[in-house]
DNA sequence: TCCTATGTTGTCAT
DNA sequence: AATGACAACATAGG
């Protein structure tokens, strides 16, 4: 599930559970999610507490009150459970904190693809991995920047947390269905009007997401998301959806509804 | 058995 | 140094 909209709810939730609560116990079932040695986790982050979390794209941070800053990403499966009794605890709830009131929070990563991490700066951090801006505030300048002089098409674009940080798959192909634009349009071959078309999607794609804190079914009726499969039809046009691959992943496309620039 | 899945990251070639 | 294409990662479920 996770992207821009979900990860903004998991922030939320997290907010309201787990800030400010001394953290007793740090559970790791499995090693391979963590980027730093488990000890270090424990050693850093037991007897603290987490004070204020801040989201950039999917990457999710959490400050405490010492110099770890928690990095969490949720990969393609990954989400939060608070709960209280360890008979509670859910079966992909791999990584658990346990706090002093006896409730712990779950980080449940099915697949495994998620991933915690430590770092002391969330800046740094983003430099580091050179991350953009949140989508959700990035500008239309340091959208353009790093989009124009790309050379593929607009879909793997749209895709890269260095352009855009947030955009998953399923939003990608939202924002080109409101935009009316093709998957496989070659950058090179837009004008600046209809990138900026692409700009204007995306944010109220986002916008539009996080009201109705991702969940689909209270999306709008024109929103891809409800026709968004093999037997789907085009709000717009009645034509089928059509399922093809493009830079490697699931695409959903309207062919008579999204132009094809090239 | 084979295929797919909302994501990133490493490798290799350009 | 950057960029793009693509495989790899790990797992459940249809």
């Amino acid at each position: 599930m996770p992207e821009l909209p979900e990860v903004e709810n998991f922030k939320k939730y997290f907010d309201g559970t787990s800030l400010n609560q001394k953290i007793v116990a740090f559970d790791c079932a499995d090693d391979r999610l963590l980027k730093q040695a488990r000890d270090l986790f424990s050693n850093q982050l037991i007897g603290k507490h987490f004070e204020s979390s801040k989201r950039i794209g999917k990457y999710f941070f959490v400050e405490t009150n010492g110099d770890p800053t928690l990095v969490m990403h949720f990969g393609m499966t990954g989400r939060l459970t608070y709960y209280k009794d360890q008979e509670d605890r859910p079966k992909f709830a791999h990584i658990v904190f346990e706090f002093e009131n006896g409730f712990h929070l779950g980080f449940e990563n099915k697949r495994k693809f998620g991933w915690m991490d430590l770092t002391t700066s969330i800046d740094s951090y983003q430099k580091e991995k050179k991350l953009s801006d949140d989508a959700r505030d990035l500008s239309w300048k340091a959208f353009y920047n790093a989009l124009k002089n790309r050379k593929t098409f607009i879909k793997p674009v749209l895709l890269d947390q260095k352009v855009a940080a947030g955009i998953g798959n399923w939003m990608a192909d939202e924002i080109l269905y409101q935009a009316k634009i093709h998957p496989e349009s070659k950058i090179e071959a837009m004008k600046e009007k209809q990138l900026k078309s692409i700009f204007d999607a995306m944010k109220k794609v986002i916008e539009t997401a996080i009201e109705k804190e991702a969940v689909y079914a209270d999306f709008p009726q024109d929103f891809l998301m409800h026709n968004r499969r093999e037997d789907g039809n085009c709000y717009h046009t009645g034509d089928d959806i059509i399922k093809t691959k493009v830079g490697g992943r699931a695409t959903y496309i309207s062919p008579s509804w999204q132009k094809k620039i090239d």
